[in-house]
DNA sequence: CGAGCATTTGAGTCCACTCAATAGTGGTGG
DNA sequence: CCACCACTATTGAGTGGACTCAAATGCTCG
């Protein structure tokens, strides 16, 4: 099953497991589904809704205001697990889309609660991997409250790419994005106008290119230097459990 | 053993606990420390830190940027659970300071894993916690994406006098509340000089006042209108696990 | 090959910023 | 006990980054 390396991967980084936690997981893996671009996988309000293991294919979490405004909270790429605290919540306080076409694991309720009672390694490992969800949305945090449109354009893509790369999805020098300038508004809390300006400025000083579905690094130290993108929050140390 | 009460009662709300679940929480509130205001509890890069169950005081989480800009990502007041991802990630991601005088209880990682290997129904629990702080964070997220100055301020007090009547520290038509504008400024991403003139604002309106270390509100329901507050992601839906 | 979406650019506006200066407040020590 | 110092709050003046409105161009796919 070569879908699931990429989490079980990512998990086996932070937690040691047992051959009863690795048959556990292999059960989130048995419900194949896959999504036309454009379908609302969760959305506000749902009841019950089920997690998804992304295998292929981008998707975006948001939340609408009253307004009809629409905040991005995070894009979700091959191997993350997307839904999880519309879980452990029993209606869901936000919305995921898929962007591409999308196939998926879907992981009902009960498979996680089993796993708590069952796999105490493998729970770690999930709330592990939560955590490192927080962890980004603290960082998008940052961006939208502390820094320049510029800035924020830059660290996104740096963000992106770096994810990417852990999942092989990246080359030489960029990746395949499917995001159009409205998303990266809606994530950056900046108009789509604004948002193809600050491209524009970028391109113009032979950093970044984002064309054609594709974003191009042309020079990697001096986006990170503009942005002050700092891995650290994407990286491991390691083991917690051996 | 009443400062254990406000967490206790708030994962009770979630997850029905055994006795050995019970007990297993109980030794998270062994060890009693209190710190003077300003102290660090937590600092980004620390190795293998501890956790905190904040028993009285208020204190807030941030992140420093290179330029030496802060930015606030929460609050925390009695009754809450903090630095657990600073336990998950060996080390701390970011800053946790004390505002006030503080009393807690030191939660150390070893207490945190071992309830998960030993009680699982209290694990299931901590991830809820855990869950509902991303919750509060994605909400500050749109707070500052998609929000006015006006509409951040009146959000922000909304939710701190929600929060704090779940632990019963506020009173009739406000709270007490230890923040300077420079601590708002920093969590609304706003300058100090202009969250002063917003808070004239709000008062020249007849919504709420901001004087003395004291909220109060004048107009709840026009503020919940002017921000967009919805107690969604604060409340609950009854127990998950009975 | 049009229809709908996405991108690009211009012009003008305004929200929040910076710099600067003046009060108020509280704690400390001589 | 009061003088002082550091911190916090307040207000004015001027600037600029990001916004909105508007229009033109490009792209893609049914």
């Amino acid at each position: 099953m070569p879908h699931q390396s990429a989490l079980t991967r990512k998990l086996l980084t932070f937690v040691a497991l047992s051959d009863l936690d690795i048959e556990t997981l292999a059960r989130f893996f048995q419900r194949r589904r896959s999504f036309l671009a454009g379908h609302e996988m969760i959305y506000q309000g749902e009841k019950d809704a089920s997690a998804f293991i992304l295998a292929s294919g981008w998707a975006y979490s948001y939340k609408l205001l009253a307004s009809g405004e629409r905040q991005i909270v995070d894009f979700q790429v091959p191997g993350d697990f997307l839904g999880l605290r519309s879980i452990l919540f029993r209606t869901s306080d936000h919305n995921i889309e898929a962007i591409t076409r999308i196939e998926a694991s879907e992981v009902l309720a009960s498979d996680i609660l089993d796993a708590f009672s069952h796999a105490p390694r493998l729970a770690t490992a999930i709330l592990w991997a939560a955590s490192r969800d927080e962890a980004m949305v603290v960082e998008h945090l940052v961006n939208l409250g502390r820094r320049s449109a510029e800035e924020r354009v830059a660290h996104l893509f740096l963000e992106l790419g770096t994810r990417l790369k852990l999942v092989g999805l990246d080359d030489e020098n960029g990746f395949d994005c499917p995001l159009t300038q409205y998303h990266l508004a809606d994530a950056l809390g900046l108009s789509a106008v604004h948002v193809n300006r600050v491209l524009r400025n970028l391109r113009e000083d032979g950093l970044v290119t984002f064309q054609k579905a594709r974003v191009v690094f042309h020079d990697f130290e001096g986006l990170k230097a503009l942005s002050g993108f700092d891995t650290g929050y994407l990286d491991q140390d390691g083991p917690l459990l051996r």
